[in-house]
DNA sequence: ATATCACCTCAAGTACACTTGAGGTAAAGT
DNA sequence: ACTTTACCTCAAGTGTACTTGAGGTGATAT
């Protein structure tokens, strides 16, 4: 199976090698291979990683990942982990519901002051911003 | 017209009083009247605190922030200004995309370990991860 | 009268997630 | 032989965004 080094790891998720070196400091990225003192990358040091990544993008602490993975490793905290889960997956719902929401007041601002660029360069008449309704698009 | 206190203003936005100065030291909100020594709150205040609310949610710093009421105050960099919010934008909808790949993932391990606790309260046979495919909700 | 409340300033402290730097090893290239 | 490259450890430092604490003021309740 696939091995990688550090470099190509780091390449590989666009992560500095010494977020690596940390993310095994604190015990989220346990169990990697050694070939002397040099880390050895497998398959399922990689889906770990992309578990990291993809938890620690929707929001969640260090903390809360050490938990995560507490959990996976130990058979007993079911419970916990699908309570776990849970939670994240309403959170991941809020963020969506808020960012869409957010979405709408940046994208009028954002056309407002392109309309007010464009009108200064035509000397036309300034837009007003009571004009800009929030729309889906 | 209508005016708040600092209490009442935290309240209102569920941010501590402390970062409400915070705000204010940093120069995102300016401008806000004083009775004597006590900060009072006018719906252009507010205004500007929901622009900052709305930014900050959306991953936007407090340097960034800055920039941005500097340009909305400064008629000239009005090009600076739309250039700042296309980034924006683009940086919301990427965020959008990010969060919407990463909800499946989440949804998927929180279906697999919820049907694990159940296989294991009823005995039967333990799910396998490979048939919880990625869908859409 | 006094005490409690709601506010104030300003400097220092905190939490989180890394990053940097000093000093070192071990193998490969020239 | 030597130097460059790719790693290593471990302690200390950094950036961001606040938060806390000490010490104080001035109006309202008892």
């Amino acid at each position: 199976m696939a091995t990688y080094s550090i470099t190509q790891v780091s390449k590989k998720y666009h992560l500095p090698v010494s977020t690596l070196r940390y993310y095994e400091d604190v015990g989220l990225l346990c169990d990697v291979d050694r070939n002397g003192k040099n880390r050895i990358y497998d398959q399922e040091n990689l889906d770990r990683l992309d578990a990291i990544v993809c938890f620690k993008e929707t929001g969640m602490s260090i903390a809360e990942l050490q938990n995560f993975f507490r959990f996976q490793d130990n058979d007993d905290d079911l419970d916990d982990m699908v309570a776990l889960l849970a939670k994240h997956c309403k959170r991941v719902d809020d963020q969506l519901a808020l960012l869409e929401k957010n979405r709408k007041h940046i994208q009028r601002k954002f056309k407002y002051y392109s309309d007010i660029r464009q009108a200064k360069q035509n000397h036309q008449p300034m837009p007003k911003w009571e004009d800009y309704v929030l729309t889906d698009s």
